[in-house]
DNA sequence: TTGCATTTTGGGAACGTTCTCAGTTATACT
DNA sequence: AGTATAACTGAGAACGTTCCCAAAATGCAA
């Protein structure tokens, strides 16, 4: 692509300027008509696009943002949905930003060290979205120290306020689900979790363990199963978890959910008669086989868009330091967690809180 | 990124010239050791990176490539693996070439046309990688006008020899997996398509088509259902086919096949031993729940890999023409087609061709 | 020491834009 | 008609590299 032809082409063309044919191409109003046309028509006539490179040497900035995974493609977009649904909301926003983005996603078996290192030398891009990230991996230090314009799509756990970061309120909405399921009457409510090196999978057994605090409710370590966000984790976590005889489970994340329902059903014991369960998340997979989930619904798709919004104010210099945004999610109650059976409470969607700070 | 530095701030510290600077980070030969260990401190001390776009516009070459799919995230990488995989493939490829990957994907609801024309107004990047195309949309017609280095990885059905891609050859995949039913002597060959305005969709039926012919089986419009790649398409194709007492089902992909296995369960029936299935794919849905799929496999990851390698002969023009390459796949037997309950014949893997124009 | 070949270094131009500023032409008002 | 103002246009420098070519330094043999 970037055919030969340049913008002395077009201008020699239209018999302008250079500065004409830039002007015209940039849509800035002081050109006549009659020459706009003439040079559009050359554009057209000789099929000239600008230099991207040369554009971006002059303007200091490239129209990249970076999209970076640490981790393999199967393994971000093959568990669930969560990863194709946020990078859908990047790209809309991206494309809306007329923005190119830059996918960085990492080898098989590439120490983290390399990795970090590899995404920093690559000098192309404005700025960074770091989509997900074990909190204790190097890529944070180096991004920090190294100081690029990104923003975190997830709760960094160090560097606090120095890190701009798009969120949900993990811990609140776990404490929503987890109360919701106490309010029915359970009495024995499992935790599986996430990864304890994520902070989304942190957050959700913290709020979970409040919620329980908050009812007088015991903390059974037999009734926490740390797992990984994937069906797979669900399902070993249920196997794990059912001789323990929990009346209900919270899943961090509905694909896990689903998998603790297989093993529920396979032992025989059906959702939600015998055991509630809530999920988190609320994607595709909530809704695609019975019993539907009751899950905290988390607007995916809003926290890449709104990324890329804060990334570009970032960049631009519009916003000078760091901002963290959480956005509000909330509980959707489905079948799974029995609130139709177990009581007459109707169905009631309860907002969590909303910060801007 | 791309800090404010330049390579002339190193010039001035290490007390040498731009050239000599430029040497050292190109890692041209002729430049004394002494020299070229002091000009390394300065870089290291001062943090610099090459500035991309000064690069690039000089060498006329951006060490970007684009991988385009025609769609949204949640449809390309939520169905199945096989984007995931191929796109890991690319990903691998294109860490080793240092090339950076741009990816281009479509809005929600956004209409082909303006999907193509903006793909190739964005003139960054030194060549394409197209993923998946619906071959009478706009977009093959756009490239091959403009002719940027692009290379599909599937067979294109237009402009065929003046187009480079990758696949494999999936009307042989399709008639040995065929083959392989009918020499276990089922009858009643069901197929469950993909979509019909994609190669591989095509292809496959045709495979399945011409085994039918070459054993004398008459077509049977009945047990073809054109599906679409997914689980949910092979669950409503299989409910579909059952009233038609198919005793085999040949599915375009793992995942259909899956979603055809889900409707035989649940009708009371048995696989293999009611009806028994083969897929196409060979991904990790294959072996991750019982009975474990007999298919066809196929080289996903090799494929994005060989997509990038020839991209890059073409850009660097080691290669001047097109070219088709076909990369072979293979029959895999596991338990999913009844070959160890119906006949005594022991595994067998049957190449399939490889061609390489 | 000189001369010659070889290694190492530096300077200038070029890549294709944008941007500032000055200059030119058109328009409007007296 | 003359002038003040506005609209439009063009020239030159700059962005940060690479690359070619010439110059300087070094090594080696005589």
């Amino acid at each position: 692509m970037s055919g030969r032809i340049s913008i002395h082409d077009i201008a020699k063309a239209a018999d302008v300027s250079r500065s004409t044919v830039s002007r015209v191409v940039n849509h800035d109003v002081n050109v006549s008509a009659t020459t706009r046309a003439r040079v559009l028509e050359v554009i057209e006539r000789l099929n000239y696009t600008p230099n991207h490179a040369a554009r971006a040497l002059v303007k200091r900035r490239s129209q990249v943002i970076g999209v970076v995974m640490p981790g393999t493609a199967n393994v971000f977009f093959g568990a669930n949905s969560y990863f194709p649904m946020l990078l859908q909301g990047i790209v809309e926003a991206g494309n809306f930003h007329e923005q190119s983005l830059l996918l960085c996603l990492g080898n098989v078996d590439e120490p983290p060290e390399h990795f970090s290192q590899r995404i920093l030398r690559n000098s192309m891009g404005d700025g960074f979205i770091v989509a997900s990230i074990e909190n204790d991996g190097p890529l944070i230090d180096h991004l920090v120290q190294s100081a690029p314009n990104f923003v975190m799509v997830e709760r960094p756990q160090r560097y606090q306020d120095r890190i701009s970061s798009v969120t949900v309120d993990n811990v609140h909405a776990a404490q929503v689900a987890t109360e919701h399921m106490i309010s029915l009457g359970y009495q024995r409510i499992a935790h599986i979790s996430g990864h304890m090196n994520i902070a989304d999978g942190q957050d959700r057994l913290a709020g979970y363990l409040k919620a329980l605090q908050l009812a007088n409710i015991p903390y059974n370590p037999d009734l926490v199963y740390t797992g990984k966000f994937t069906f797979e984790s669900g399902f070993e976590a249920m196997q794990a978890l059912l001789p323990h005889q929990p009346d209900a489970v919270f899943a961090s994340c509905d694909a896990a959910a689903r998998g603790a329902i297989a093993v529920i059903q396979q032992a025989g014991l059906r959702v939600p008669e015998d055991i509630g369960i809530i999920g988190f998340d609320d994607l595709d997979v909530a809704t695609k086989s019975a019993p539907y989930l009751t899950t905290i619904h988390q607007p995916v798709q809003q926290k890449g868009a709104t990324a890329v919004e804060l990334l570009l104010d970032l960049i631009s210099g519009k916003k000078q330091s760091p901002e963290q945004i959480v956005l509000p999610s909330k509980l959707v109650i489905r079948d799974s967690c029995g609130a139709n059976i177990r009581k007459a409470r109707s169905e009631k969607e309860v907002q969590s809180q909303s910060v801007f700070t």
